[in-house]
DNA sequence: TCGATTTTGTTCTCACGTTCACAAACTCCT
DNA sequence: AGGAGTTTGTGAACGTGAGAACAAAATCGA
């Protein structure tokens, strides 16, 4: 009995086709874990160990797997190739995805050289740069190509993932020329609040905001002796004189 | 952190000291946003204008920003430098934040360039790789050092916040090291879940999972056309044989 | 076969986060 | 001065997520 097809008796609105968006971004924890097990030889493990090894808690990850299906054994747990397979097809990782970056500088050379890619689904087909001084160069084993080319290799490639690592300026102007070329989902590295049309999925990594939520953090720990003693406001203390207008 | 605090105060408990995690995670990208409008010479913004600007709705900023009080006004809107001020300082970015940067490979090197750091409250006092042939290597204007000098550079430079962009195998050690030195905030981009005492935070950036998540929606916007024919499942369609041992 | 044991899948409850909607507070114009 | 127009700050409703707890389902041993 193939637990995996009959998802159609549920007792309560399954949702068949809605996974929690909090669920899905921690599917890959889960599948990441589920591969470290199975290279150390384990065949089987409990919501209990898989938990563990996602830094997560027993509940909380049984629920989320419930989500994909009823994938584990009563009294005994998760085979974990299968549970492996099940999650990765759920998120898309058993076909590959090709990949486009823009932007060649120094984030970009660190991508293009990240072996995380190819062995996770994802295939970087082009790497793109504006700069007629980068391109040509040879990172990696591909070779930097023109911007003006994107739609081409977007089209030749069927590219639906895009890569932003270029400066905040022309971070928008990409990204709208990616859209254009038919991806449909970018990762943004670029510090910029970027805009797309519905339809078109965006994630942001943004290094300056972390440190930022690190920052108030670390603030309330050091006691709030040092935050008491600030009051350093110099000219802002005065109360804002209303007058300048808004732009759009 | 403290699990046992009285939270069981009024109907709402006002939490003076307590910005809502979802809140906080904002607030860097307001700062953002009213920088940028303070570059464009606008010296007042309405909560509609700086909600488009960071990419909310006026609403939710609005709330946010009543966390930190009552820094607008009504029918006129936010003085763009007093609210930028009142941001950075309950952010903890108008001090200088010591940071190393252990692990100079190609994600390293691109991160030590990164010009955004300086600009923003955080300085970079040193970059640590136990590799020696990577020690003494100049990055932008710092010397890679041994990561053996952990302890001396923490203690001397007074560094709380550590960002680790070594391979997933030697980060939990890094991890425990930094820790060890007294840095009691860690920015991690191995892709391992790393654990650490209470009291230290940590936050973690993840390209693999990013594409994962980008990777779900974009199988979902495909069409179940090309999901409902991927029964492809090889030998994972037999039934788990139950047998294996559960490591810890 | 039957009971003891283990562990999943799910229900229930509470906390957190988002959005709506509106009174309060301010400016501007007559 | 007073009313019209703006925009903030916040109370209330709603939706999502987390965790505790437990019934259901499986294995194992006698």
């Amino acid at each position: 009995m193939t637990p995996a097809r009959s998802r159609r008796a549920g007792t309560h609105t399954r949702t068949e086709r809605g996974i929690p968006e909090a669920t899905v971004a921690r599917l890959p924890v889960y599948l990441r874990a589920l591969t470290a097990l199975s290279d150390s030889g384990i065949a089987t493990a409990s919501s209990e160990d898989l938990a563990t090894a996602a830094g997560v808690n027993s509940a909380k990850l049984r629920k989320d797997l419930s989500y994909l299906g009823s994938y584990g054994t009563r009294g005994v747990g998760y085979d974990v190739e299968y549970l492996r397979y099940q999650i990765a097809r759920e998120i898309g990782v058993t076909q590959d995805w090709a990949v486009v970056i823009v932007g060649i500088g120094n984030l970009g050379h660190a991508l293009a050289n990240y072996s995380g890619f190819g062995t996770r689904g994802f295939r970087v087909v082009a790497l793109l740069d504006a700069d007629p001084q980068l391109v040509g160069e040879q990172v990696g084993d591909l070779v930097v190509r023109d911007f003006a080319e994107l739609d081409e290799i977007a089209s030749a490639e069927n590219v639906a993932i895009g890569v932003i690592t270029t400066p905040a300026g022309p971070a928008q102007d990409v990204c709208d020329r990616l859209v254009n070329a038919g991806v449909t989902s970018i990762l943004n590295f670029a510090p910029v609040v970027l805009s797309v049309p519905d339809g078109v999925d965006i994630r942001k990594v943004d290094l300056s905001i972390e440190l930022q939520i690190l920052a108030y953090h670390e603030q309330r720990k050091s006691g709030e002796a040092a935050v008491a003693g600030l009051p350093e406001l110099s000219e802002l203390t005065d109360l804002p004189s209303v007058g300048g207008g808004v732009g759009a």
